[in-house]
DNA sequence: CCTTTTTTCTATAGATCTATAGAATTCCTA
DNA sequence: TAGGAATTCTATAGATCTATAGAAAAAAGG
């Protein structure tokens, strides 16, 4: 049946996905040999062009596969109706656990996808943007409800948020030691208290 | 005489530098070639093997410029006898305007020193983490003179203000109509204060 | 067990890239 | 303006690297 026969060619080629992910990862786009991504799947260099048309392919589903479940988790997290608190702790955890789980392909998604043709990153940034506009929703509604200073710029918030788990993710992807939820909560602290008492203010 | 000569070679150098700081700022170093690099600087391909014994030696130099003057400003700020926000303040200024003024150059030490042979990375590395370390040692005063909170972890808290601005600078780097000032206030804001009210502590 | 389909391999064309060597040119200075 | 130093050029060796074509091997199915 085709459905057999497709979903053992998409185990082999989520592999391959894997394993482009693991060396672009390590050595960025044009670093990266296909011959390396193929030793690594335990091919030949020429057999990789079964799964991939072209190494820039391989990028393009990289880079979706790094992005894809991190979205769908966020855009969970802003339809639920946790309070704010609970949504900004939930969406910490998601982008930090990401890093942690699929940390090769977010890493390729960061730093690599400017190298793709101009169309297909734009239908990635599509993906991205929708991700910081659910997160700038949160802000706007945390801010209607009076939970957050009058002052508060959603946008900034947003991309605020999104760099400092950037930041640390980074960190994470490095050390394996970090322990996440010691960064979610400080994390979220800082996010909502700040460094500083409350009498300075 | 020598110091005249000298002159004009780091003049004609430095130029080297920054062409070369600007094609693997837009390239990545493995996408940047040679030939590129000696374009912008309007010689040929070969001619750039005068100024650099290698591409990675050209790496190197870009990287310990993009980095200098920028660890260099953090010494000061550290040394200097301000009041903690105000020390804040400037850092956040200028790891921001360090940015906009070598943009192209600080981001190839961000996003590409990981390239250069271990040894010259460690040497970066040093430069790197005196900054951290110069910054942390600020937050440590504050906390022992009791103007941050008791719970503040000083190390998370130095990579996240490093965190925060490397976010903001690839911003500022992509986006050269924003402005920084609103950036550096809204970001030492969220840092002393977060996006909370304070009745909510 | 034979046929068909899927997957991998070998071999290679063609392009590109780094680094070097030695010639040519430009620049300075006496 | 002649001689020496600094800078750039040309040409190329040698090592990649991507992508393709067609043969071979492995797997699936009746």
């Amino acid at each position: 049946m085709n459905s057999i026969q497709d979903n053992k060619y998409s185990q082999q080629r989520q592999a391959a996905i894997g394993a482009a992910a693991s060396v672009f990862a390590a050595k960025g786009f044009h670093g990266a040999s296909t011959k390396a991504i193929a030793e690594k799947l335990g091919i030949k260099q020429g057999s990789l062009y079964y799964y991939f048309k072209s190494k820039e392919e391989a990028l393009g589903e990289v880079c979706l596969f790094g992005i894809q479940n991190y979205v769908q988790r966020m855009d969970a997290i802003a339809n639920s109706s946790q309070p704010f608190e609970a949504k900004l702790v939930a969406v910490v955890t998601s982008h930090l656990t990401s890093y942690r789980e699929r940390n090769e392909a977010l890493k390729v998604y960061n730093d690599e996808r400017l190298y793709l043709p101009k169309e297909k990153r734009t239908k990635l940034k599509e993906l991205g943007s929708g991700y910081r506009q659910s997160l700038e929703r949160i802000f706007e509604d945390a801010l209607a409800a009076a939970i957050l200073k009058p002052s508060v710029d959603c946008h900034f918030a947003a991309q605020a948020v999104i760099g400092l788990c950037n930041a640390w993710g980074d960190l994470i992807v490095r050390d394996p030691n970090i322990d996440i939820y010691e960064i979610i909560e400080k994390c979220t602290d800082l996010l909502i208290n700040g460094f500083g008492y409350s009498e300075h203010k």
